[in-house]
DNA sequence: ACCGGTTCCGAATACTCTTCGGGGTATGGC
DNA sequence: GCCATACCCCGAAGAGTATTCGGAACCGGT
């Protein structure tokens, strides 16, 4: 299903997402015209996602980052739904998980310091009236690996 | 600190990081050895901190993701700096935050199904001694943002 | 108005992308 | 063995893009 040079490129476009098509493809050993099929093959497969940009909060003013987990009752599509587009609509989101467990969901935030989390949370969170619990962990340090491979 | 052209970049860039400089320049309307040249500021200035691919884990085999709150006894450098390395090492992590509160750490996980998970947790995680304590959520839906702007 | 500093632009060259025809190579039928 | 099919790969070349650089425009201070 993914041979060892779509996981090559696949490793080298994590790494670097604006590497030209020539340098890809000598990284991986294919000629050019090679390489642009297989990376376009992998988009249409769904494999590569998408290409982003990876900004710093901290440089954007937002040193300050905290998991949320929260309760929501009722835990029903119609209060959920909302709930979700609520929190994605937040400047301060960074991420959310729907989870299974005693909390419905983590939101991953990114603030300017406490002051702003405590804002966000009184008036954005507790305000809600289908947040039942909330939860709020600081994050000291946070990394993301970007190159995942096959299993 | 950071301008309108260059929050416009930014949204841009983190929306699609293969748009070709080109396309950027007449998106936020500047010249293209501007807009150029203010791609290149915003990567010194640290405010990109780079380009990468996303890979759909499902894609990759792994469809199902979980968090993994971990307990890290005693709490020291010595034993938390290895317990790092190897959480990082692990090909299953995606991502690992150091967060404050009961919990020490928080592992996000991709793995192929439950038997891989459980696996993972006995062999992986609890068969070390500076484990403590574990709590794994399993993951239904992850939303992640990709236009952070600044505040 | 003048200066210094900064930002922006456009033209030109060097480089890259992308398409497409053609040629290998593996597979399976006979 | 021999052919047909399907697949993947390659290189050449025109179209398109990146990058550099000199000069113009702007801005704030005096």
């Amino acid at each position: 299903m993914l041979d060892a040079i779509d996981a090559a490129i696949l490793r080298e476009l994590q790494n670097d997402a604006r590497i030209s098509n020539k340098d890809l493809a000598a990284r991986v050993n294919v000629a050019a015209s090679t390489c642009l099929e297989r990376v376009r093959a992998l988009q249409r497969r769904g494999v590569l996602a998408g290409f982003h940009a990876d900004a710093d909060p901290a440089a954007l003013g937002r040193p300050l980052q905290a998991y949320i987990a929260v309760r929501v009752r009722p835990h029903n599509r119609d209060v959920v739904e909302p709930f979700i587009r609520f929190v994605l609509d937040l400047p301060e989101t960074i991420a959310l998980s729907h989870i299974a467990g005693a909390d419905d969901f983590l939101v991953h935030v990114a603030v300017r310091d406490a002051a702003h989390l405590q804002r966000l949370l009184l008036d954005g969170f507790t305000s809600r009236r289908e947040v039942a619990h909330l939860e709020t962990q600081l994050i000291f340090s946070h990394i993301r690996k970007w190159d995942i491979g096959p299993m």
